[in-house]
DNA sequence: CCGAATTGTGTTATCGGCACCTTCACAGGA
DNA sequence: TCCTGTGAAGGTGCCGATAACACAATTCGG
């Protein structure tokens, strides 16, 4: 043995602590055949950090040594443990998304879309449903600031105060995603549904005059929906039109929503000539319901929806919406993320991006 | 100092290791904010046992001392490290799910059951997407097993031999969801593809005769789209039916492959009396089509899908098609999942779903 | 041909919790 | 008075990996 060092060796420490102590059990082997770094290092005859660096930074060992290593890798079998990995790092490499449901095709591509971005940089994702409730929300904030996620991602921009200061004080890049705000937690990636949904109004009083109506979900603990309201009032508003509160329908996020979007609207005094709803599941929802009833859509009633959905060109009449870049949204996200935990600071944390008015046959 | 250990303390220990070694700067701090269990405990003049204890099983602390140290833990806004706690407990509290894409309605809808069901028992969902390729979904096993996932849902029943074979290794609890299988991994739970389509096949046989046609998505690397082409031949064969193959139409998973699908239709020798596409998003494409075409449905051509998705009863006609309990698959994995990881191995790990056949007007 | 820089590898001390064990104070029985 | 049991709190080591450093061997400049 070459190799002497002057300080103590494990063994003799070892010796030292264990006065009196019960021996050791020599291996407690509880997880199945999972080897660790020790377990390959002692196969190729070198020390763990050895194995360690063949993993990680491979040009900083001898051709032959890495040779051995990488078949003592092979020959164990080894998995490299993250989370020990995560505790000495201080990097999870795990971005956590906080959405209202998953089970929203809109939520759905953008978290496509952050996914498939995340993994450029072997990232993973993590998701809760906070169910539409702030409260809920804040509760998955604290899980996922105990998992130790490198950013967050949040749908929305409006949340607890006390969510906000857990974001601030934890120091880690995050996300609002979905709308845009003046004033971010960190960073944003998202379109102005106020603006978005007022482009679509405007086009709608322009063409169909004033006699409009809304229909739309419940703004509680959803922003995006009541910015969609709000952007609606705006152009009413810019437009110089005054409407009965009647002409506001709130009712659920569902297709099945368009019977009853319909029955009210011809229940008021002045029927509207055009429709103005917060999502396309409602617009189709109420489409479909007017398909039914035979009432003629645009002739009768226009009909505009937000959000672009798969189905929404298809319909017959096809419908008119706002294209929100959904999938771009999650993307957006992951880089930003990427460029946060890559030391630059991004140099546009607020990425407001484009929609479109899709002008089709329903309005 | 009224307490003495026989052993040697710490304080000894470091200068019997630090000979000639350069002293350590006090402490790092580099994570701004975050307290350990450390800073809690120096708060409240108690050790981490005693922090720890009041977290984890506070009837066996003083209750003075609880309250002092409760008073030390909102002072200081300790969050746990969950990272640490795994690495010592071998439990990450962390379930891994690997799905084709997010953006799938009927994915998104197990995946939002599934987060649901895991949530009342704290654990996290972390996701993946594989692109359908069997392939990615290894590279996605290898990379959670390395986080360490307490357990695992994979999407469908086919898989490389790697893969099942790096799980079986794993030893951990695993469930396959959306399919049916005879020789599952571990645990299975899902509805029998072959099976429900073949039950809407041959309701259709049976109402419109043999004429008949499929449409479908690509079955590479994906079992549910391929047993619901088997389901469709089946049913055939077993109606002693014999069918060219031009009336097996692939396409792609889209509504707006309803176009070509009823373009090759038309263009068939014996135009068929009935469809059956393995999805109501391509059913609903047709239907939306022929709408556009003046064909009549189901007059002309009947119409039946898979999945019922929302819009399919809201179309006109509304949509036949099979009804899979979406969301109930991601429950009941969760509780697969926790009654395997609660030790109870789950007395039947098969859980076969039932699916409803859903006459409505298009066939 | 010697000291300095470079390269390759080893050692140690954590990271933040928790399991396991120990110590201490004090009460109550022998 | 001594012993022992019990409840409350503290000490130690380790989970698996890595950063930081330490040292041996080799290369290289002058």
């Amino acid at each position: 043995m070459p190799y002497v060092n002057a300080y103590i060796t494990a063994d003799d420490k070892k010796n030292i602590e264990g006065i009196g102590k019960p021996s050791m059990p020599p291996r407690r082997n509880s997880t199945a055949g999972r080897s660790r770094l020790e377990d390959v290092a002692r196969h190729a005859r070198v020390s763990t950090m050895t194995v360690a660096r063949v993993l990680r930074e491979p040009h900083k060992v001898a051709p032959d040594t890495r040779e051995r290593v990488s078949a003592a890798l092979d020959a164990t079998g080894y998995t490299p443990d993250l989370v020990a990995r995560a505790l000495v790092s201080k990097r999870s490499g795990v971005v956590g998304a906080i959405v209202p449901v998953l089970s929203n095709s809109l939520i759905a591509d953008v978290m496509q879309g952050m996914s498939e971005g995340l993994a450029r940089d072997q990232r993973q994702l993590m998701v809760g449903a906070s169910g539409f409730s702030a409260a809920n929300e804040e509760t998955l904030v604290r899980s996922f600031l105990s998992r130790r996620v490198d950013a967050l991602y949040l749908t929305g921009t409006s949340h607890t105060p006390a969510t906000v200061q857990l974001l601030r004080a934890a120091g880690i890049p995050v996300v609002e995603g979905g709308n845009m705000t003046d004033d971010p937690i960190d960073m944003v990636a998202g379109v102005s549904n106020i603006d978005a949904a007022a482009s679509v109004v405007t086009y709608l009083l322009k063409r169909y005059g004033p006699e409009i109506a809304y229909a739309g979900a419940s703004p509680v603990d959803n922003d995006r929906v009541r910015d969609r309201h709000l952007g609606f009032r705006r152009a009413i508003r810019d437009a110089g039109v005054r409407l009965p509160p009647e002409c506001e329908i709130q009712t659920e996020m569902a297709m099945a929503s368009g019977r009853e979007v319909i029955d009210k609207i011809l229940a008021l005094p002045k029927r509207p000539r055009a429709l103005f709803c917060s999502s396309d599941v409602i617009a189709a929802g109420a489409l479909l319901e007017c398909q039914r009833r035979g009432i003629d859509v645009p002739g009768t009633l226009a009909i505009a929806g937000y959000d672009d959905l798969d189905f929404s060109r298809e319909l017959v009449p096809a419908l008119t919406s706002v294209r929100i870049p959904r999938y771009e949204i999650g993307m957006r996200a992951a880089e930003l993320i990427h460029q946060a935990l890559s030391g630059k600071r991004p140099k546009r944390p607020v990425q407001a991006l484009d929609f479109e008015l899709v002008i089709r046959d329903s309005a």
